[in-house]
DNA sequence: GATGAATGAGGCTTCATTCAT
DNA sequence: CATGAATGAAGCCTCATTCAT
């Protein structure tokens, strides 16, 4: 009788527009790093975001929320590059392919390492989760097997070489020499 | 050089005394960014050091003089520790001593890091000083041409390397082991 | 008496569902208000009314509309409340009853007071119309006639002794004794 | 040596200094209080007190202290009233004198009870220490000893009673004929 | 009509810096 | 010179209200 409108089909285009707004939110999140670094206020990335602040806020509880997920996206990216590493055939280039992947992606954003900077120590510190200890620790056991990568090297040795790696890219580096130096440490012998 | 006049024995007294205080200022300084990281405010510092904020005021014109005076004490802690260096027979033992002594001195004080990143970008950033770079690079040159290190390695690259290494510390990670790390990548082979 | 068109069926629907929804709204900004005090949202109500904030504002034109209408609600039943204390032979019986009817309204809902102080002041407050002081009156009018009450005893002192009894209640207050002290203070003699 | 000036001397300035300010800004609380209700804004607070608002929350941590601070003055006021109460001969008397005097108080100020309301529930209402409710007790006991009052009566019912008051007159009604309803609702018989 | 995402003015609070004592 | 109270611009966040779907 009262003709109820078919709910999924409305719910998934208002989604649809909230979903777009707040991939939205985050990319003027990247750019707004990128360019101003820890000193983003959230109404300058509202403002690029082509939104009001209320809307960020709908969106990210806090402004720690925020950055949090924008660090989250770079482990999910991370993760995901070291399983793609994975699929190499020699264990030593999928090292090789996972320092240059990071190091690449912090040239394309070094605000990235300000955004990771402002959460090193949280409590939900993405890069602690299991899943990203455990897809790292994945590549370096293979090269650690093959005898690819020093014996002792473990997954926290590991991430803080990537957490410096990060941060010599930031400060102005050139990303290929730095990652070249960090995977000539950690090679065996 | 130029006949400077025998201050007052009032003067000297003064004078020592605002010495003084600005040695407590800074010892305050250094303690609270190793307490508190970036969020270190002018009152805390003024506090620790047992002085007024307005004391504080008349050493350091602003927040970040403050900064780079400590950063400033941290790179002519590292341009003494290169001459330290040169007097080592052994080229690589005085590089593989550089390199401890900085891990030891981001041990001793992880707080140093935020400082340091506070002024990364800074026209007067002290690690950009001449004598910095020199110091720095009398130690590697000597190095490379002893076919200790990497002969491709630059300043810029060494002082990215310990920025690096000063992060990867701060960020909890143990300082032996990543200096360590450091050591390998710039070894030659 | 003015012969209303009878509406067409579809219309008399959407009025009898609008005229659901809207006692849905008043019915859940009594709750909001009994749980939050005066610190309910209209999206809070919103959803515990289970529809949307544009419904809410399709039904009341902003907050204080809604308020307005909760205490209007509570002045009708006080108004209703005299009309039944009137059917009461005994003149002070009919202040007693009425007294402790309000006295149970607010400890039923102690919120209420809080949106009878968000209008105190509003050119509208609900308790100023005729028709509330009215009936209020005619209770009084009888028991000073009859030497029940106080014979200098107005309206505004009853209505703000109720006001005042309110605010006992809703501080924490036992509904029952405070009635009584109530009612001790407007008693003849 | 070293002419270390008096403190005491020094401090007690800048002290009174900062009492003054103090002073002000409570002064600015009330009035501010008296004439927009619960809406003030502490910059408004700042700006009736000829101060910026840094120096309101130098004295006053967050709002609710400094409407904390108001009300504690309050029932400071109160308790020095039911002192002075006592000093009376007549036990009956000191209860009468103790309500007029709240009742003037309330209509001097009828934003006090604004003030009040914000507070009702907070951990730390004055009202509820244990100084306030043994001074007005030991006015009622003695009440209660003569005869003069309800030998029922507890502290709890004489201070929603209170609170009651403070709301009626805030509502704008006459402070005298409400008090007048009070003491005869008190009164034993 | 209903929905709830979006809006943005406005509130509270912080903190680098200034200045009267 | 030292002190620390005062300053106020600026930041984060809230919530009544609007409006596209």
């Amino acid at each position: 009788m009262a003709p109820v409108p078919a709910p999924a089909a409305e719910e998934r285009l208002q989604r649809s527009d909230a979903r777009r707004n707040r991939e939205r939110i985050l990319e003027a999140g990247r750019k707004a790093f990128a360019e101003t670094g820890r000193g983003v206020q959230m109404d300058d990335i509202a403002r690029l975001a082509g939104v009001g602040v209320g809307t960020v806020y709908r969106h990210f509880l806090t402004k720690e929320e925020l950055v949090l997920e924008l660090v989250r996206e770079t482990v999910q990216a991370s993760i995901e590059a070291a399983r793609e590493a994975l699929t190499r055939d020699d264990a030593w280039e999928a090292v090789e392919w996972l320092v240059r992947e990071h190091a690449a992606k912090m040239v394309r954003s070094r605000g990235l390492r300000d955004a990771m900077s402002m959460i090193d120590f949280s409590e939900e510190n993405p890069w602690h989760t299991d899943e990203a200890r455990t897809q790292a620790d994945a590549v370096l056991a293979r090269a650690r097997d093959a005898g690819a990568i020093r014996a002792d090297m473990t997954v926290d040795d590991w991430q803080a070489l990537m957490c410096g790696l990060s941060a010599a890219i930031a400060s102005g580096a050139d990303g290929h020499r730095q990652a070249g130096f960090v995977l000539a440490g950690v090679q065996a012998r």
